[in-house]
DNA sequence: AGCCAGGGTCTGC
DNA sequence: GCAGACCATGGC
């Protein structure tokens, strides 16, 4: 059976490795809302993305196959083999109950300069206070798609914007390193795309030129925006994470993938409350 | 009411 | 190099 069909411009996608809450809720992407129908509905590339299960399948509303494969396929990491994955993972026991918990997150593949301002605006935060800056964020800067759907703002526009200009938002001290952030990448001083392909620690030495961007916002960049598989951000739930279950360090079988194991660890200990 | 949150910077040893 | 104060804000 095919994994994917296309029908009336709708995609329909057949995966036993993909949830919607667990994927589009789990603390990689802020911008994405279950509305009362039952669809998510979220803003993707100026786009207003709406997605819902039916029966066994997920239905991508008007989403051409051509789009499908010109972006969303790779968004959604469907490159990826999720299956072959969980099975090597599968080899640590811990890691084994944490995907049978959340089996269908997907690491996302989110737009580079959103990610770069939704980890600034993660620090020091928790997730629903998140989404609400990023949502003020991206009212107040971004354009108006239709009645609350705005898209991201870009970085040349925020470049010319002070921190003061930033009060509506409410984020805080995170103000002035959105800014920061807005110009170095604007300016070319940063260069995100350069960090998919480019050696991880210069991927990591480059992030960290902006200023509110330490190891662990670094690392969640690469991961959600670059798929750098190898990042593995270490927030408060990972510490703990690490001192109950892996004293002696992740297993072996992470290797390369640490920050896809990490996922479903972080979803695990957030769930059990460990 | 008070603790905490997908942390980082700055200062002082 | 490393510990500790400090940072704004609001969710719970």
């Amino acid at each position: 059976m095919a994994e994917f069909e296309f029908l009336d411009n709708n995609t329909i996608i057949k995966s036993n490795s993909f949830d919607l809450r667990q994927t589009l809720d789990c603390g990689q992407a802020f911008r994405f809302s279950l509305c009362d129908d039952g669809v998510w509905r979220g803003v993707v590339k100026s786009k207003i993305l709406e997605i819902y299960k039916d029966n066994n399948k997920i239905v991508l509303k008007n989403v051409t196959k051509k789009e499908f494969y010109d972006y969303f396929y790779k968004y959604f990491s469907f490159d990826v083999d999720y299956s072959g994955i969980k099975q090597t993972l599968f080899a640590d026991e811990t890691l084994k109950k944490a995907i049978e918990l959340s089996p269908g997150i997907r690491i996302l593949k989110q737009e580079k300069f959103e990610t770069v301002c939704s980890f600034i605006f993660s620090q020091n935060n928790n997730i629903p206070r998140i989404k609400g800056i990023i949502s003020r964020f991206c009212e107040n800067f971004g354009e108006k798609i239709a009645d609350e759907y705005y898209s991201f703002p870009t970085a040349e526009k925020i470049a010319d914007l002070s921190a003061c200009d930033l009060a509506p938002i409410r984020a805080g001290f995170r103000a002035k390193y959105i800014i920061d952030a807005a110009r170095k990448i604007a300016s070319g001083e940063v260069d995100l795309e350069s960090l998919e392909t480019c050696n991880i620690d210069s991927a990591r030495e480059n992030l960290m030129k902006i200023k509110g961007v330490g190891p662990k916002v670094s690392e969640c960049i690469l991961l959600f925006s670059c798929k750098r598989f190898e990042c593995f951000p270490m927030d408060v739930w990972m510490k703990k994470v690490m001192t109950s279950l892996y004293p002696n360090g992740l297993p072996e079988c992470t290797k390369g993938i640490e920050g896809i194991a990490q996922q479903y660890l972080f979803d695990y200990a957030r769930t059990v409350k460990i």
